[in-house]
DNA sequence: TTGTACGCGTTATCAA
DNA sequence: TTGATAACGCGTACAA
């Protein structure tokens, strides 16, 4: 690891000189110089000490990357292919524009914000914040911020948003599972928070401007751990029995219950009708290939990623920032045929 | 942001002091000092700066995972389930250890090795070397390395490294289908390098022992780009007309075969059986479930990040670290039936 | 055009 | 038991 100081010493020069060479500053700087300061350096190999030009300069290149977990869903988050897509995209724009990507994961919003400043991170990418968490970041974090996909009155107040219309896109599904006969629909998530309520708003609203209603028996609540999933799968497969469709939350809840509808001699979707969220790689290489609802997580990932860089840079970005979701229309919707 | 300069500042003593109070360094400071100190830091919140303690201590506390990404296969790496599971291990092994992770992927070994300079990270965590990449790295970088996955002679010779009995799992796997009266078995792979070299040698093997023999039109070369999968899955699906079964190089690839094979009308395992390799959630997803080798990814992770840990911290370890194999049997690799 | 000197926040050494 | 000061490597204002 060889310094200015040490460069400086061997071409018998000021730091200074060196410094202004390697940062291009060459306006002040005799040709002849510039050359044999660049020669030299390229023989050297010279590697600028990160810590001490953050220390000088006071800022970082470091974007913070915040994975809030939920405790009661993955061992590691990312082996959600959701996430590992969207921190994939963020990753790529962040490398791109010359910036270092850090990663937290904790389901302890303060231990994500200790190391935040003490990383002193130009940037913040929140996913996964609730309830207050938004608050409690602002008030401790002075530099931009950009939130994926919350939903919180706190977060959408005080925070840059990129989000998705999951309202819309849920309201797509079920008002097509509708049209093509359907009349009793669950909807199946593992809770009623953030995202997962916009879409469960929206597959209400299309039960409600179809003129049918809804009713507490009608939401198939999913225990996604380990130790809880095939029995949660066992019940829901029973329930299941009395409806034409069922709206899942996600691809891979819609996957999982199919598998488990087979095992049990049903059939998608001749015996019933199921739909997903989020059009990922286990829906599509599915059989019969699931119906679902598309979002491009990727693009949501490159998208707060730049938005974030464009906040560092001084410019201004929109506030609320939502993408768009379209339908895909594959083998597990169908219309109803039998009566129940 | 508060500093030790201006806590010393206010409470009238020396930064020393307020140094070694946080340090725990109190053999040598007065009971009474210490809790003044300590109340107050609890007051203010005291974050330290790491770049400065870097700077001091010349240690970063970093953990870099270097991903060499192959240009071919795909747009981000973390898109892959295989590779995002294997960093889930390695993250939550890091952050357990109380070190950072910092995440690299390129194509460009030289670029990498500046940032891990730039860095100045604490060790190194490999994956996707090749060819005499190690022998690149290993010339400008002095610091503990661990690498996963690789078979480079010198990779071998340089590094620790961290693997998976490859070469057993397609042997063990490849034998079990012989056993059950298959005969003609191709090998299906998108190259043939390290460790796809090595379950292909298992293949190769297991057929010789049982009296078969091997022939170029036996191996599949898949091509995985978006752009080719399509043409290449259909001169699969042409080409295993004549196959009894297929062992493929991963559970992608088996389960997007047996897609392209169910979208073609051909029944897995009734016409063809399939087998896969590495046993992720898509092969466990898919009806019928996929018969595979099981490895446990995340572990594998797991141990390279503490294998890399204790070296740092001067322990000894193993310089060849083996993970083993297991069957899985499912429902994509029957007897064989029919003559063909 | 080049060089000197200082500050960034921390830790470590040594003196008081 | 406490404090003053140097050192880490870089960037830069200002002096030469």
């Amino acid at each position: 690891m060889i310094t200015i100081k040490e460069i400086a010493k061997q071409l018998n020069m000021s730091t200074t000189t060196v410094s202004n060479v390697i940062h291009g500053k060459t306006k002040e700087v005799s040709p002849a110089t510039i050359k044999i300061v660049e020669d030299y350096l390229k023989q050297v190999d010279y590697v600028p000490n990160i810590n001490a030009r953050n220390l000088a300069q006071n800022e970082s290149k470091i974007i913070g990357v915040a994975l809030k977990a939920r405790a009661d869903k993955y061992e590691n988050l990312l082996m959600d292919p959701f996430v590992s897509e969207l921190i994939g995209g963020i990753e790529e724009s962040i490398r791109n524009a010359g910036y270092f990507m850090m990663l937290y994961i904790s389901s302890d919003i303060d231990k994500i914000m200790r190391q935040v400043s003490t990383w002193n991170v130009d940037g913040l990418l929140l996913f996964g914040m609730l309830g207050d968490d938004g608050i409690r970041v602002s008030q401790k974090y002075k530099k931009p911020i950009v939130c994926i996909d919350t939903y919180t009155i706190e977060g959408i107040k005080h925070f840059v948003n990129v989000g998705l219309d999951d309202e819309k896109g849920c309201f797509d599904m079920v008002n097509y599972m509708i049209e093509l006969g359907h009349k009793k629909i669950a909807f199946l998530s593992d809770n009623l928070n953030g995202v997962d309520y916009a879409r469960f708003s929206g597959y209400k609203r299309a039960l409600k401007e179809n003129g049918l209603s809804f009713s507490e028996d009608m939401f198939f609540k999913i225990r996604p751990r380990k130790e809880d999933i095939d029995e949660s799968l066992d019940e829901i497969c029973e329930r299941a029995k009395d409806f034409d469709a069922i709206m899942c939350v996600s691809d891979l809840y819609a996957v999982q219950v199919m598998c488990a509808l087979k095992d049990k001699g049903v059939n998608v979707p001749e015996d019933i009708s199921i739909a997903g969220f989020d059009d990922t790689l286990l829906g599509q290489l599915h059989r019969p290939a699931l119906t679902t609802v598309h979002q491009s997580v990727k693009e949501k990932g490159v998208l707060a990623a730049t938005t974030l860089l464009d906040r560092i840079g001084g410019k201004k970005t929109p506030k609320q920032i939502s993408l768009p979701t379209t339908l895909v229309i594959r083998d597990t919707v169908k219309a109803r045929k039998k009566e129940k």
